[in-house]
DNA sequence: TTGACAGGCTTAAACGTTAAAGCTAGTGTC
DNA sequence: GACACTAGCTTTAACGTTTAAGCCTGTCAA
């Protein structure tokens, strides 16, 4: 039993195939009598048009390809549940793939999507090694590349970043205003996974212009290398505790590694914050749920992906224009207070 | 710029489009000579195969579809992620759909999958009407369907469960070793979303089973109706706090309404597990890293995803033998003790 | 009466790939 | 020398759509 095709309705009601696909795509010049007999027919044979077919005839697919390095990372979740809406509201679909912290995997995840005429790609954090990309964009220079939390040094791909210079100033400011007078830093990795992603040396950067601008001198001693996981905070913090003047307060370059730090300050019998004050970044769910719950910078997850798909969209609408023109948009995360930097008043439980 | 297509590479090579798809799909035919030119041709011109023309030739898709109701819960994201991984190794695509808890949306996303000629399809809890999975087995009869945590009547899907009967049993009487005498449970929905994964009731039977086998009196005014989301516990557990005789004891039916129940408890200033024992479902990653850690079953979501992947890929090899077996899998949820009920020992920080 | 034109359809050629069937030249067999 | 056989190719017809071009038939203006 072959699925219904155009043939088969067009044999049923007498008319051609040409007549069939102008009534399923909604042409104008059809009579009214014989779109409604097709109507029928498409109604009661249970016909469903087939995209591979259309897509190669179109010469376009109908996908939307999004790569993502740890889809369990509810930063990225929240991304790509957002740009999934945004693709089926257009009528398309979103091949997802997730390259496992791997650069190899996404390389091949990318060749995977290519062989599937994507119509758009979306990269988020550190998925895809930059050779790979531009291989892309060079093979197909009509389809809109965006790339999220990543600057690409390629002249076709458009990005969508978050001012995390600023973002980790607020937050060390926010530690200095607190009262804190040795604050450390847990940083992502300055190489490997997840150390190309743009706000991993930028949040770096803002915690030493907030301490600068506050008089406090920098002490690369107070400064533990993380991978961005969990493990990696709670062994920083360790590390941090166990120095001859340990810090009074930690900005942690992400919000699973300042977890991670918090079960270190417990462990080590201390109290969050009177012993340490604690700031993340992210605002992941968790961070709202704990308790002493989490200071944060809150990324702005929903407008990343809502503005990633109207990228798209307005780059596929355009198309035939020649390439997609790049755009470059930058934005800014908001300080969440919490008690592990307020302590337990009672507007913050 | 078109795409190198097969015709560009034959032309070039002075051989048939023929003899560059047997090269490209590694045949045997081919002389050792002709394959090396034409093999050195492809990575010159940059060849990759067009997916939409090989599937509409070979008559199926390259893509697996997934359908799950909230990308956002953590347990779906770790079987669509394992699912991921599974279908790349297979030289697969995954298109995914978040339906968003709403039926409507599952449905018109079941549409578009059918329409992308799917080669197989996996449906995670509650997040597609059985009339429309009725409807896509019968247009695509060869379609492998596996269902997740939800137990259709449909003689065509196999479904991969949970056996939350055992689970829900297991946990209640963990709470009764641990010497709880009143076990109140907050349930999921019994109508509307999620109201339909086989779980649901299943958990709630084993705790009444445990309730009996311990001579416990079941008393219905402790049980409380959530939706499975964070605040709902909360909820639920405000107003058990607030019964003259409230429990000592509470199951709740998931791991979130487990989160929001105790940040009810905490707000009533109660302590966890001296005044109120508790046990979750599900075991998300955030429950070991709360304090109290979370005691909770959990729920085998690698293997979740490993089966399905296997079952498709099983499915798919043997296709041709016409309609593909259905296969029911049940995997058990194992009991996770952490703080939560068995306080603070220095073994269960 | 002729021609122009428009409405409503059909024809036919693609899109990039695969696969069955056919062809050719060379080898081996008796 | 006729025959079969094989290795290594090519030819050709699809797969299900879309779309440009063409073909009728009827209407209307001149």
């Amino acid at each position: 039993m072959r699925p219904v095709t155009l043939h088969d309705l067009a044999k049923r009601c007498n008319v051609s195939t040409a007549t069939v696909s102008a009534v399923v795509n909604g042409a104008e010049w059809v009579s009214p009598k014989t779109r409604r007999r097709v109507q029928r027919a498409i109604d009661e044979m249970g016909y469903h048009p087939n995209q591979l077919a259309r897509g190669l005839k179109r010469r376009e697919g109908h996908a939307v390809g999004v790569i993502v390095s740890d889809l369990t990372n509810p930063f990225f979740t929240q991304i790509v549940r957002s740009l999934s809406h945004a693709v089926r509201a257009s009528g398309r679909t979103l091949s997802l793939c997730d390259s496992d912290h791997r650069l190899d995997l996404g390389e091949s995840n990318l060749r995977a999507l290519l062989e599937s005429q994507i119509i758009g790609l979306v990269v988020i954090g550190d998925s895809v090694p930059e050779r790979a990309l531009r291989a892309f964009v060079r093979a197909r220079p009509r389809v809109p590349v965006i790339a999220i939390e990543r600057d690409y040094r390629i002249a076709q791909i458009s990005p969508l970043l978050v001012d995390s210079e600023h973002g980790g100033f607020v937050a060390t400011r926010h530690l200095v205003e607190c009262g804190s007078r040795r604050i450390a830093m847990i940083t992502g990795p300055s190489s490997g996974a997840g150390s190309a992603t743009y706000g991993r040396a930028k949040r770096f950067e803002g915690y030493q212009r907030a301490l600068a601008e506050s008089g406090m001198e920098f002490d690369p001693g107070l400064v533990v290398e993380g991978n961005f996981r969990f493990e990696s905070g709670r062994d920083a913090m360790t590390q941090l505790l166990s120095l001859r003047r340990p810090p009074d307060a930690v900005f942690a370059a992400n919000d699973m590694m300042a977890l991670g730090a918090m079960t270190a300050v417990r462990d080590a019998g201390l109290s969050i914050p009177d012993d340490i004050a604690l700031v993340g970044f992210d605002n992941v769910p968790m961070s709202s749920l704990i308790t002493p719950g989490l200071t944060t910078m809150a990324m702005p997850m929903g407008e990343l992906g809502d503005a990633a798909a109207r990228l798209l969209d307005a780059h596929i609408a355009a198309s035939g224009d020649g390439e997609p023109p790049r755009v470059r948009e930058m934005f800014s995360a908001e300080l969440v207070a919490r008690a592990s930097t307020l302590g337990t008043s009672p507007a913050f439980t």
